[in-house]
RNA sequence: GUGGGUGUAGCUCAGUCAGGUUAGAGCGCCAGAUUGUGGCUCUGGAGGCCGUGGGUUCGAGUCCCAUUACCCACCCCA
């Protein structure tokens, strides 16, 4: 069908989109301030690339991809997230020879193939931070309180940040061990699901939304019973620079996140009010995923938001966005004889920066006032009659209905006066 | 991948249960209501293979089957 749109994917019209450039104006700001500076990278990359970095045993790698041969017979991926895009760039481009910590935050499309609902889409979009280079947990509060700080100038409330800490590659295999043997008496009353995650990753079962799995995970070990000295004391020091802060949070000792390369801090963020896919930011630590993505040992910590939850989110609340105004003036003919006057005029006030339009449909004069306010002209100058004759118009306040003559000449810097 | 709901004018929806002349409304769009002017009001107009394909029937928007798209939920996540 020609007129009709792929799948999950969605039209960003006119009038929806001053709420895309608030939010993104809105986060350019709010990066400058906490000093984040933006990349920007492809939005294909080699299928490797999301193999290694998001992890084999993750849904997106297992079965979301938009993956595919180019004629060259490379296998080409559409991302489904930018954390390792900008870590290949990192590596790539040899950021980690410049100081450190390395700021950056990204925007733009993201894909996978899952089966669309209510906040949820093949293609969406995401904002997006990463700071590599640095193991200190104010590095990790500044993120979380980034974000929040960032619902809070779109004017969102009920914004609910839950942290947890997921290990390091020192204490995951206990919280392994500890949660298989939890498990192992009652493993064939868990969902199929969970029996599959028993051994390849325990810790998913914990988060499982299955009631008979969460009854039975009731009195399980979390991660915070087993962390090892050093990820107790980080995961401390988090909180505590939150509490600093003041900015509010929940530890939610069952929050996993879905993608393998978590380490020490993950967190979330949900909107409370926007149905079943509430998430709509999240992220944590990855200390191992740029050795995993070809580099030395650097630290990193990242979060990503998603834009189209949040004008969910803004919707739900009734939060208003300002729609771009029209054009700031309607040049109107009294007769069609007028018309190349009224162009060269409307040229004219552009070159001064002021926003005109005009009639292309041979309307009435009535009607190319109908137009004019519809399209929400703040004024209206008339063309024609005996005024042109004396090398004049007529400009019309349209909220008004105050009208005056002025001079061709004068229009533009007149309007420019009066527009402040 | 699984389940539920919905597809009738540009939009929101009646009409479907009890099949029967030219398929309706509101909003929007366009045009008029005598002299060169919007928002209100009034009048008129355009616009519909009733999602698509099959079937039942003398006759299908209406009943049956299939299919597709959208919505919502599971799963997962932004």
């Amino acid at each position: 069908m020609l007129t009709s749109r792929p799948r999950g994917t969605n039209d960003i019209l006119p009038g929806e989109v001053g709420k895309w450039q608030f939010i993104e104006e809105t986060m350019a700001k709010v990066c400058r301030e906490y000093n984040f500076r933006e990349i920007r990278t492809p939005i294909f990359e080699p299928t490797e690339l999301f193999v290694r970095g998001v992890g084999e045993d993750t849904d997106i790698v297992d079965k979301e991809m938009y993956t595919f041969l180019d004629r060259g017979e490379r296998s080409i991926t559409l991302r489904p997230e930018g954390t390792a895009p900008v870590v290949r760039a990192y590596l790539e481009n040899k950021l980690y020879a410049g100081p450190q910590p390395v700021k950056l935050y990204y925007t733009g499309p993201m894909f996978r193939y899952d089966r669309p609902q209510a906040g949820r889409y093949r293609q969406f979009h995401q904002l997006g931070v990463e700071v590599f280079g640095s193991h200190h947990p104010g590095i990790d509060a500044e993120v979380m309180a980034m974000a929040m700080d960032f619902y809070n100038r779109l004017g969102l409330k009920n914004m609910e940040l839950h942290i947890n800490s997921v290990g390091c590659p020192q204490c995951r295999p206990q919280v392994r061990e500890r949660l298989q043997s939890y498990f192992r008496p009652r493993l064939d009353e868990l969902c199929p699901n969970c029996q599959g995650r028993f051994d390849r990753n325990p810790l998913r079962i914990v988060d499982c939304k299955n009631s008979r799995c969460q009854e039975i995970g009731q009195e399980a070990p979390t991660t915070l019973d087993c962390l090892c000295d050093e990820c107790r004391q980080h995961f401390d020091q988090v909180c505590h620079y939150l509490q600093i802060l003041h900015v509010p949070y929940q530890i939610d000792n069952r929050l996993v996140r879905g993608l393998d390369y978590y380490t020490h801090t993950a967190f979330e963020i949900m909107a409370l009010d926007i149905g079943a896919q509430s998430s709509v930011g999240g992220g944590g630590r990855y200390n191992g995923l740029i050795e995993e993505c070809g580099g030395t040992s650097i630290p990193g910590i990242g979060y990503a938001l998603g834009i189209e939850r949040i004008i969910l989110a803004l919707d739900k609340q009734g939060i208003q966005i300002k729609e771009s105004p029209g054009p700031d003036v309607f040049v109107a003919l009294l007769s069609p004889d007028n018309k190349p006057k009224a162009f060269e005029l409307i040229f004219k006030l552009r070159q001064a920066g002021i926003s005109a339009d005009q009639d292309y449909q041979n309307r009435s004069l009535k009607a190319q006032m109908k137009y004019a306010a519809k399209i929400g002209a703040g004024y209206t100058f008339f063309v024609g009659g005996d005024e042109l004759k004396r090398e004049a118009g007529i400009l019309r306040e349209m909220a008004t209905g105050k009208q005056e003559e002025i001079p061709l000449n004068d229009v533009a810097s007149r309007i420019n006066e009066k527009l402040g």
